[in-house]
DNA sequence: AATTGTAAGCGCTTACAATT
DNA sequence: AATTGTAAGCGCTTACAATT
């Protein structure tokens, strides 16, 4: 089943055919039914890989994660993937799982398949591959990490609103013993979180008591351990923030295996916003970064740019937000 | 940058490099050697599109599943991926979102795109858009719902033997009453399991209290809501087993609320071992159905078929197994 | 017999030509 | 001027022919 069957079907030429696949305007309503109805009737597909061929451009679109079991990249994905079929596009998965070995795979395969952009939504990125991407002139895309420049766009995430907003709404209930358990060092997204929190501190003048640092891992057990050590202090903090959804329900359950209650006796905020969160008990505040808009955003860099001839990339900006939900409450009145 | 000028430079005609490329075994070491050289020297990626027209295979699987952020999938999703590229293939993901509508969206982005085979995960199967795939010999494996059949293959899995287990710790453990938090109805994987533990209950010859059986959604709130509703009765059960993990998760908030224990007050059970199954308080005793193994499963399946020519399916079995961690004790001694 | 080359073919797109 | 058709071209694969 190909082109000239329908062609023959409706009793045009192929370029009739072609034409009225990819809507182009030079064909008269009747001709064009006339081949819709062939292609029907024909169950035709057109295939893709031909069109690539002809055309030069693979309708493909490339999307390095790092790990799709990691909760907040399903979300990501499926919302990239749902844009992108809307305008008939594809999508290339490929997860480095942290290793900037895989990259490499990961890039070979992008190249393979003359994908129209990736977006880069991790940070195992090394300067080479980059290149290689933009010596083909692919437009790129990344989450935080990158300069726009030709044919290069950022995602730059605003994590100061949101932690501003959390540390706001903690202060106005009363709390100045805030603590923090951040990801891991070894995570540039983690990293900027934690600086975020730093400063914010510092922007409100509230003293930042060293012993309140704490490291998790962005999973439950590492939350539930540095909120373990936390309880330990001799001088507790009256409020906890963390760098993402999953810390802060380990810390969640070192609190109640302690016999407190949350918020009554300690307060915590949590970052990401996964599906999760509301379901916790009680549920989570959290400081939002919606998946959905990184992944819109991504999407339109790529789009844009390939569009417009690998003009020069731009920067995307998307803000955080504090959802307020049950997880935070007025400091203790008791000194403890 | 094509396959031209790479047989240019390493002085051979285009059919020696495309048999370089594809490891035929009819060059010479030497003349394969020059080859790469060349290849590597013009950092040469072969395009896809061009090898999927001229061979007419693409290269390419589908996987067909319900929702990315069902924590089902990714795990299942990162396997398939993994050991397709291992075999120099790649993966067109499609969601559904439970929706039979937007199956025909998938279906026709697989046919568009020559998969050559696709792994469907999910129930939202019609009968006509098989037929669509099935006229066009493409490799499909099922996981549950299908009969083998010509290029039709089916991953079954075994739940019995699992939830026998579960149902044998439980009974060695004094337990007797014992309730079921199923997931929705309209699931079909979430009725087969719930069968499963009713034929469980009549082999053991344990009576099974209808107010035992509850409903949930697979989500961690419907868990919880059935939970309490288990927690109001008059006789309670002392042991629960849950349609996913999820469920699970739910009912162990619930029971901590009221301040009972796990295990010591009672006992709960998941299903699917999902990885945040280790990090619960205490961590979960599950019924583990490795998704590892369904999607090797169902890659192989593609594969067998598609390498012999779309030959006949074969039914590929999973075991489903018991892992015990702490969420299970004795029967406590007092009837409550 | 083993290795290499020639050239047609895969199914589209699209510049240009032809037709109305 | 608007619509349609012709045919070359995209970059591979592979049957068959040619060469060693």
């Amino acid at each position: 089943m190909n082109i000239k069957e329908v062609a023959k079907l409706a009793k045009v030429s192929t370029a009739t055919v072609s034409r009225t696949i990819n809507g182009s305007d030079k064909v008269t309503p009747e001709t064009a039914e006339r081949v819709r109805r062939a292609i029907e009737t024909l169950k035709f597909y057109p295939n893709t890989y031909a069109r690539a061929l002809g055309s030069g451009r693979s309708s493909l679109y490339g999307l390095i994660i790092s790990d799709l079991t990691n909760p907040f990249f399903p979300e990501l994905v499926k919302s990239f993937e749902e844009i992108a079929v809307q305008h008939g596009q594809e999508v290339l998965i490929a997860n480095t799982n942290y290793d900037p070995h895989r990259m490499e795979v990961c890039v070979s395969r992008m190249l393979q398949r003359k994908v129209d952009g990736v977006a880069i939504m991790t940070s195992e990125m090394t300067e080479h591959l980059v290149e290689e991407l933009a010596v083909r002139r692919i437009p790129l895309a990344f989450l935080d990490t990158a300069i726009p420049q030709k044919g290069v766009s950022n995602i730059l995430v605003d994590y100061a609103v949101g932690i501003d907003a959390a540390v706001e709404h903690l202060t106005s209930l009363g709390h100045r013993a805030i603590s923090f358990i951040a990801g891991p060092v070894s995570l540039t997204s983690a990293r900027i979180r934690k600086r975020a929190f730093i400063h914010c501190l510092e922007r409100n003048r509230i003293k930042l008591d060293p012993h309140f640092m704490e490291e998790g891992n962005h999973r439950t057990d590492g939350g539930y351990e540095a909120m373990c050590r936390l309880l330990d202090l001799k001088v507790r903090p009256t409020a906890v923030l963390t760098s993402n959804d999953m810390t802060a329900i380990g810390a969640m359950v070192a609190i109640s295996e302690r016999g407190l209650e949350i918020p009554k006796d300690i307060s915590i905020i949590g970052f990401d916003d996964i599906e999760l969160s509301s379901f916790t008990k009680p549920p989570l505040t959290t400081v939002r970064l919606s998946r959905q808009e990184i992944a819109k955003m991504a999407f339109r860099a790529l789009y844009n740019t390939y569009q417009s001839g690998a003009a020069k990339g731009a920067q995307y900006p998307i803000e955080t937000s504090l959802i307020v939900r049950q997880s935070t409450g007025p400091k203790p009145a008791t000194k403890r």
